[in-house]
DNA sequence: TGCGTTTTGTACTGATTGGTATAGATAGAA
DNA sequence: TTCTATCTATACCAATCAGTACAAAACGCA
């Protein structure tokens, strides 16, 4: 039930306006995203964003939350949705990848360059960024330990590192993405990523000098 | 042959200079780090800062490469000296996550942050960290290669894409330094990455349902 | 000593930054 | 209509930003 107050009314969409916000610190980071950038990209003025958001600050930590849960959780609901464990690895990789090669759009992900830039000069940034990692990890490795109790997976599989290293991967794809890879280059690596993921043995070869 | 010109001598050392930028940059990113900050942390002033490197974008520049040649470097350094390929891989990834864990010292690595982030705002960022990440690649694959040759890999190894792979680990294993993670908890996926690396054999489990 | 040259220290510039005061505009409620 | 509450638009603020002018200082050389 939304209560309808009196007083002239929003004339903007707050959740599009996040997202709006989104590109731009995507694009330019924290400290390279002026006032005069996200005012003009969203559409309205400071004083309209200062009520809204509160300040620059949050309106930073309110955009990578939404990127979390509207771009790069797509990776992990598309995981979770996904038939096989394998499929499911597989289908990570390549959401993760085509949301940071995405035409039109900034390179990369905001995460992994805007946030991680400015953790330590932001208040809260970095608090969030590790809590949204921590979720992700555990929501993967959530589905390794399944896999194992059906017998998908054998009991030693090392669960808690295989999702960190899952982590680990898609950032590096994202990291490529970021400097210029294209989608198909990056792209030409992903049944490594997922054999590494999914690997049972130790599959490394012979210890000979070389 | 140093030439010796007449004026009063410079009351630094350039190269330490660029040093005590890195640190500035690579924790507070480019727009973070302010001429107050970087004067304060090299010990310098204003002027003496632009007539040696020009402006914060080139002293920027510079530092980039200063963290490249002495420390993102030392790990391609490390992997090229050591004895065995499997050795080599291994102490890639254990340096570089010394270098991005290091006590008293930001945490993470300048590049897969503070260059990252402001690639698109900063000209000639993106070019020089994309020219400095295919040469590191192409130093690993160069190994590879030459393991291929002396048959201690298979002949039909994919050294291109792994030394890619190995990059992308790499910078895996930074962005959860950045985010603060120990070095302990991420020195607990070293071998997984090694066999990541190293796999000869497609060794993904069983593609059944979970 | 005096001259030319280069660096250093102080103080400054115009531009831009994040943030806000204030007045007008637009809605529901009375 | 009138009142009150909320939002919008313009214009503004102090602070900080990157970059520089200028004079004093410190050298080599004569």
């Amino acid at each position: 039930m939304v209560q309808k107050r009196s007083g002239r009314p929003r004339g903007f969409d707050p959740e599009m306006a996040v997202m709006q916000a989104v590109e731009v610190f995507w694009a330019n980071g924290y400290e390279g995203a002026s006032l005069d950038d996200l005012t003009r990209a969203i559409g309205i003025n400071r004083p309209s964003l200062y009520a809204t958001f509160g300040d620059k600050r949050r309106l930073f930590l309110a955009a990578i939350q939404a990127y979390g849960q509207t771009i790069s959780g797509t990776a992990v609901d598309a995981f979770e949705a996904a038939p096989t464990l394998h499929e499911a690895v597989q289908i990570f990789f390549q959401t993760a990848l085509e949301n940071a090669t995405r035409p039109g759009k900034p390179q990369g992900c905001l995460i992994g360059s805007a946030a991680v830039a400015s953790a330590n000069d932001v208040e809260g940034v970095g608090d969030l960024i590790r809590q949204m990692s921590l979720r992700s990890r555990a929501g993967l490795q959530a589905r390794f330990d399944q896999a194992i109790a059906d017998a998908d997976l054998p009991p030693d599989f090392p669960s808690e590192r295989r999702a960190a290293l899952m982590i680990e991967l898609m950032q590096g794809q994202v990291h490529r993405a970021r400097i210029g890879d294209s989608r198909d280059a990056i792209a030409e690596g992903l049944e490594d990523r997922v054999s590494a993921v999914l690997a049972v043995q130790s599959s490394s070869i012979q210890n000979s000098p070389s």
